[in-house]
DNA sequence: TTTAATAGTGGATAATTGTGGGTTATTTTG
DNA sequence: CAAAATAACCCACAATTATCCACTATTAAA
């Protein structure tokens, strides 16, 4: 399970090192083989291992063809998926059209989210953020499941 | 359980000592291994050992993904999640990240809430607390749990 | 009250990680 | 097909972090 923040620099090729803590645990589920793709809700990128994007990917495959948004989704997701390696130092390269989608400039921010990692242009995470902080939510509008939440 | 307050001094390094009654206890159910993450109520921060963290985490990534506040919560909680472990000393050290977010100086207050443990910025802990006593509560407002409980 | 034990604090050292860049290989473009 | 650009690979240094150890203060015991 991927957790936490880290801001993390790329460098001038474009390079992003990811922290080390992930390093023995991507090398073991998917040999440092991972996919990135873009996220529909935020401009962020995600980055899964190859074996979990491979599961979800046959999900979205199996999405209604004559469904809007389900093509939508097909179309943006699986259309934007890169194959991405680990190099020696635990890094990757992020491919230039995933790089300006994202606005990924030279900081960054990795945010661990369970089963992928998304990447944000550090102040664009940082204003999401402070909206997430300031807006209130209206009780009549959670999903039950999210009501009964103990912490 | 944790139960009961204490002043604690964060050093330099901004490592935390953690009572030692809790030592044993915590050594026994997760090894030593814990969570901090951000509260997202207040400003302060959430400590559990790393099994308690699991059963909720599980419980947040279940949340329907195309859900607005779902996503929210999904986000501040486990984004912000970091894995810790006490050193030989019974210390663990506090991201920066998360230090900046409750405002953490010197002094803090580590308070038992059961499962978890809060951590407060000592001045912040003590004007909410103050806030608490002076507020009334409206009984309209109530959930019915509340409205039966005997103490 | 003295001694011993435990807990709290600070800091030096060693190990790891982040970062940059040189070199070779591969792809793209004119 | 040649030249340029991009990507892959590798090594080395700098900076940060983790680990360990030692000292002080506080509590408990004799």
């Amino acid at each position: 399970m991927f957790r936490g923040i880290n801001s993390i620099n790329l460098d001038a090729k474009g390079r992003l090192a990811l922290p080390s803590r992930y390093r023995s645990h991507l090398l073991k589920i998917c040999s440092g083989l991972l996919v990135v793709t873009i996220d529909i809700n935020h401009r962020c990128l995600l980055l899964y291992p190859r074996t979990e994007w491979e599961q979800i990917e046959r999900k979205i495959e199996s999405l209604p063809s004559f469904d809007t948004y389900s093509g939508r989704v097909k179309h943006l997701l699986i259309g934007h998926a890169n194959d991405l390696e680990l190099d020696k130092n635990n890094r990757i390269l992020l491919p230039q059209e995933l790089r300006l989608y994202a606005g990924l400039e030279k900081h960054l921010c990795l945010i661990g989210q369970g089963k992928k990692l998304e990447i944000w242009n550090q102040e664009a995470w940082n204003s999401q953020r402070e909206k997430w902080f300031t807006e209130n939510m209206i009780d009549g509008d959670l999903p039950e499941k999210l009501k009964t939440l103990v912490l």
